[in-house]
DNA sequence: CATGAATGAGTGTTCATTCAT
DNA sequence: AATGAATGAACACTCATTCAT
């Protein structure tokens, strides 16, 4: 509870006033609880950050995972869709979030590798699956890279860096299109 | 001069130690250069960061165009090729440095847009030069946030978070291939 | 508390080693308490010098008003008499202290007026009351402004800048024939 | 020449920005004079403000005397209605600067003694050699430490903290009144 | 004599963290 | 468990002063 509350303080924090602002007796302040109690369910300031990272994390890994397992018997085109629809909605629910996240709060090596790193494995697995609509022989590991790399830069890109003219719609379609002439390429 | 030292000082600071370690005084000695002579050449600490990725955002940006310049009659796949290889060779020669200040270092909104969205015009217009190349009628603000995405997230991705088992050179020829079929589906 | 001890550091360290030796720092060290907790109740240093100022123009302005209740029913000479006696005892305590504040502290507009500007109306009133020992048709305002920089003056001046061969006694005294022969005049 | 323009700076950053813009890098600025050239000439930075304290101070003295001189075989009243006007004309020419003077700058012991004490013995003089229109016996030390300081204060006073309602010209008139019938009582 | 880039000691201030209540 | 006043190490930054040119 309190920790909710602390997470969404800095939540609130960082849209507002941005990284800068993000003081432990400020975060204090706004989430209604005494720097006393922050201290008794974190280590220390950076494992707020750490704490918002992971929550993050673990939300948008919950998804991809769901997704595969949903996805298990679809064909290509389908789980590569849902795929690029849950990164995209992991996003779209608080952009200015996930900007700042990514542009002002340092990310220290909490050692949780990156999504492209973290997922290569289920990647590579949800192709081998699906071995039959890939060209015979596909290097999977190669494939998984550049799939794992694809989505989450166009998942990514579409919520945050769309140019003007491009509908969310149309980038989402265009993503699972080029993820799939690659992989039938 | 100074400026430079003193960037060279952060740089040296960010990959031996980490972000935490950059205090000014801590710069100003390893340039070798007095805090108030920092202070002549830079407005406040930011500015020095700010600099620092200024100095690579050009970077990159000359390369890009200097890429498009030299192969402003090649085909399209040579243009790709070169791109991706361009943007390899920014990120290469100092892999950590790269890690370090996307991870650690707050880009305070200078205001700079990233990558794609900073060359989004540039890869537009290479395209609009190629659309004998291309399948007829293709959108081409739609390909040009795709193409201009995968080249940052493959191109940085093949140096800094290459999957064991691919080899530098295969994560390169991968990501030129799959930028190729994709603008020519 | 805290501010109570604060103030008196920087009094003893102002009459000890003068304003120059008055950094924060050093103040909360002679004050025996947190140079952060000095920052809890006061919002930057020039604050402090403000407060120290403020506390002795209340303590003067406490001892006019006094003066002038406790003799509203005296007669001209013994109201006049009176705050000579209390413009001199707001002083004679810390002669030390009131020289380097005047001439080292910089006394920042806080927006206080000076002495004879914020008790002008205090003198009008005082004097209005005993017109019966003025001569008639006097202009008080010019009587209030004339009687108001005596006071401060020869009062300020009897305690710090006495010639030798005045005592305290007779400058004062001489300050209240002054006054009075003015205002009888 | 460099001395002029440097103390000229000064006053006009004095003025117009206050004590805290008066560093010796903005004094050369505004002077038009490098740094350099300004340490040719001042020791130190306070030497600077005590220049400028002097030149005041010397001003106010040549007045004081010459007033004196002037007026060597007036009568009582002359002489004094000459130096509150001596005193006024000194400060009206320019009254924001002396304000911040008195109130910001810090004038460290110069030595120089303040208007009262350094001109106590001319003070003296100029009425031991008038003692006729005193009344006799009259103690020559503590009426110069009176008139001393009437001079100052009302002078001062009159131009810089004047009420609303009392002209110039009335708070002279009245000095000088207040004086002359302390001195003939 | 003039210059002004360079110097660096020293300052005000912040803010993560503690701990007595 | 919660509180929040107190702490003080550490930081960014200023500015009087120097000195090679």
């Amino acid at each position: 509870m309190t920790v909710e509350a602390v997470l969404e303080a800095v939540v609130k924090l960082l849209k507002q006033e941005g990284a800068e602002a993000v003081t432990t007796n400020r975060v204090a302040e706004v989430a209604g609880v005494s720097i006393g109690s922050i201290y008794q369910y974190f280590p220390d300031k950076s494992a707020i950050f750490a704490a918002l990272h992971q929550r993050h994390v673990h939300e948008i890994d919950r998804m991809v995972e769901r997704t595969l397992i949903e996805h298990a018997r679809s064909r290509l085109d389908g789980m590569i869709r849902a795929m690029v629809e849950a990164m995209v909605k992991a996003h779209v629910g608080d952009p200015e979030l996930y900007q700042v996240m990514a542009m002002e709060v340092p990310h220290r090596a909490d050692g949780t590798p990156e999504f492209a790193v973290r997922l290569h494995g289920a990647f590579r697995l949800a192709l081998a699956a699906r071995a039959g609509e890939l060209r015979r022989g596909r290097d999977l590991d190669k494939a998984a890279f550049v799939v794992a790399h694809m989505i989450e830069a166009l998942g990514h890109g579409a919520v945050l860096r769309r140019p003007r003219g491009v509908s969310l719609e149309a980038a989402k379609e265009e993503a699972v299109r080029a993820v799939l002439v690659y992989l039938r390429s």
